[in-house]
DNA sequence: AACGCCAGCAACCGCAGATGG
DNA sequence: GCCATCTGCGGTTGCTGGCGT
């Protein structure tokens, strides 16, 4: 029946985020939290539909995101959950609580496919054909075609060569590797293109326990870092306005290893004058922005004329917001802990 | 220095399930 | 039960920077 388009193509921004835009959306979302996304654009006054937001949001924004390079637990968890679970991101990403589904789409598709066409030649491209041909869009009609009882044959089939995987790189990092308990709905959840289950997709939520996190990550650092990546050039862009012909602040700066849209810490001139340390210490971010960059902060985080919450947002509240959040995630990691690997292995 | 190629990644698109009236 | 809307997901696109020629 044609469903309408998400927003108004018309004046809507595309492309890639400004951080003046990040700082909206997250100073928005602070105050009302995520959700509700119809009425982000329009409370916030950004030029982004709805869809835009959330993903910026969910993707980049969003505390606790870990960004960068994979380590070598991470990249085994995904391969083998892909194994186990298909293209299904989502459900991936649920064991990597600080990866964004799109974060591990990306990855694989750029080094782990690679990466195991390399290791496994031709062999692994028709398991992992077969993998694909599983997942809820990239389902062929012929392969819907494929009967209940055949598709679960074949499944149970898979399953227990990945079982085996999987159960081969615990043995090589049981020690490390937290992997979370693999519920037996795993096992017997359908892919949504052939299920008959109307809640299929819900299903994929119910699959797992709260999954684990490397406890050696800290969580917070790397969300703070979202967010504090933003203010230093939002400042720099403040203060490059105002004074350009000031030396002491580098803004061409290329960026740290994190994305190369934001600019390296700050230079010494920054230093100096807004007390800027290093982002990576959970407490210099808070004692890293002085009343002047706040109220700069303030000042600028409006360019739109609808934008009264974001604008009236103490950075303060941004920063508490972001310890608290890392707070409630250290104590998840500590209940976690307990789960050990043996119940893991025990549902095998 | 200029150009083209390529890899990596952020963001978009469209589909489908969930939800509420 | 139907319909409209919202939200989540996975596939794909296109921009950007690095590298080689």
């Amino acid at each position: 029946m044609g469903r309408p388009p998400c927003c108004d193509k018309i004046g809507v921004k595309k492309g890639p985020w400004t951080p003046e835009e990040d700082i909206i959306l997250v100073s928005y979302i602070q105050e009302n939290g995520p959700g509700n996304w119809r009425s982000v654009p329009t409370n916030t006054g950004l030029l982004r539909c709805s869809k835009s937001c959330r993903l910026r949001w969910t993707n980049y924004l969003r505390p606790g995101i870990k960004r960068g390079n994979f380590t070598d637990q991470e990249e085994k968890m995904i391969i083998h959950l892909q194994a186990l679970l298909g293209n299904r991101w989502a459900a991936i990403a649920s064991y990597l609580p600080q990866r964004t589904d799109n974060d591990i789409k990306n990855y694989w598709n750029t080094h782990l496919k690679k990466k195991l066409s390399n290791i496994q030649g031709n062999s692994s491209s028709d398991q992992e054909n077969r993998y694909r041909s599983r997942g809820s869009n990239s389902s062929s009609s012929s392969e819907t075609a494929v009967c209940k009882g055949q598709w679960e044959r074949r499944l149970q089939t898979d399953i227990h060569m990945a079982k085996q995987a999987l159960c081969d790189a615990l043995s090589l990092d049981n020690k490390s590797v937290n992997l979370p308990q693999l519920s037996s709905s795993i096992v017997s959840r359908k892919p949504s293109s052939i299920s008959t289950n109307p809640s299929a997709k819900t299903d994929q939520k119910l699959i797992l326990p709260p999954p684990q996190t490397n406890q050696s990550t800290i969580t917070y650092a790397s969300s703070a870092e979202n967010i504090a990546r933003l203010l230093p050039n939002w400042i720099n862009k403040i203060q490059k306005s105002s004074q350009t012909s000031s030396e002491s602040i580098s803004t061409t700066q290329t960026q740290n290893s994190f994305d190369g849209r934001f600019p390296s810490p700050p230079s010494e001139g920054f230093d100096k004058q807004f007390g800027y340390h290093n982002y990576s210490n959970i407490s210099d971010v808070s004692q890293s922005v002085s009343p002047e960059a706040t109220s700069l902060f303030q000042d600028e985080s409006n360019p739109g004329a609808n934008t009264e919450k974001a604008q009236l947002l103490p950075l303060s509240f941004l920063e508490k917001w972001l310890l608290d959040d890392a707070n409630a995630q250290e104590n998840d990691q500590d209940n976690l802990m307990n789960l050990s690997l043996e119940e893991s292995n025990g549902l095998f």
